[in-house]
DNA sequence: GATCTTAATGCAACTTTGTTGCGATAATAA
DNA sequence: TTATTATCGCAACAAAGTTGCATTAAGATC
């Protein structure tokens, strides 16, 4: 009887529900809240430890193990995506694209080394896609079977960059 | 394979030497094994685990948490490179490139998604500069600030590529 | 609405990976 | 030979992730 829920239910878009119907998933508090976090921000992306500390700070005590087996299946179904961390030793989750597609070479994207978030460069793709064909020509002739590309632009975001008047970094 | 040590001193080559020297690492056993190890494959890249149970194979029995702290200390003097694996969370090491240059966009490297060996692709640095030019601009654009740009391919190496029809090569 | 099926949950125990402290050992310099 | 200190080995710890199992509760069926 307590609506414990500042936003009450986020607008779910088709495309997500529908990966979670596909994959068998339940509609539970847990499984809201989490989808609820992460459709807050798309570009973010999160470790076990760092959802876990969002949600108790909402206020929903979930169980370790159970948020573990929540992400991984969120995961399963297309509904979020999983990657690991460079610098940590964890799995890091983010709202999968939903045009994501399965190409040969991955469109660029440029996640924030500060803060982790991951914007995606619009109509980008031409430069990879024809670095990527050359590259896989070359590797068809050393015997090689190239499957995939993958580019990843790394640097400091909009947000995380300090100001100006500060002395270099390069 | 019965012989005891095939390779006695494998010829350390005078960058790794000096690397170690300037590192102040000192000449132990460990040490010497560990770094023939991964002379002995260049491309090979290997975890903790995989280290030492080659090593254990090979009748030295070096502890666990000493091959940690080594592999560590080859990391840090620059004779081995660390990365993560995005398949198991773990630490790989591989034997550093010693020209390897702090570009801003690496040149393209080729991974075997099966045994993990890593390919570089002579003369094709061109694609990707272009394509890293573009984007950092594309960055710079929208306030972000771009650092580096990492390609990478993945696929299956010619070693572990099931032969098509014919038993082609091997 | 009552009932059934099984996805989802919570808890305990466990594994793997990686780390820290510290006394003992051995490479290297003096 | 002696002094210095990098390295080693052991124990103990910590974090991340996994498994087994009994319990709870969505969602479908009656």
């Amino acid at each position: 009887m307590v609506t414990r829920q500042p936003k009450e239910s986020a607008p779910v878009p088709q495309a997500i529900q529908t990966r979670l119907e596909a994959g068998g998933l339940r509609r539970t508090l847990a499984t809201r809240a989490v989808v609820g976090l992460f459709l807050a921000s798309p570009q973010r992306s999160l470790n076990h430890a760092q959802t876990l500390a969002l949600l108790t700070a909402r206020g929903l005590d979930i169980n370790r193990v159970t948020l573990y087996r929540l992400l991984e299946r969120l995961a399963a179904c297309g509904v979020l995506t999983r990657f690991s961390d460079d610098t940590a030793r964890t799995w890091r989750f983010r709202l999968a694209d939903v045009h994501e597609p399965e190409m040969g070479a991955d469109a660029p994207n440029f996640e924030c080394d500060a803060c982790h978030q991951r914007f995606r460069l619009a109509n980008a793709d031409a430069p990879t896609r024809e670095a990527a064909a050359r590259y896989y020509q070359a590797l068809e002739a050393l015997g090689h079977h190239g499957l995939r590309m993958e580019v990843a632009l790394h640097g400091t975001c909009a947000s995380c960059t300090p100001a100006p008047h500060d002395e270099g970094r390069a």
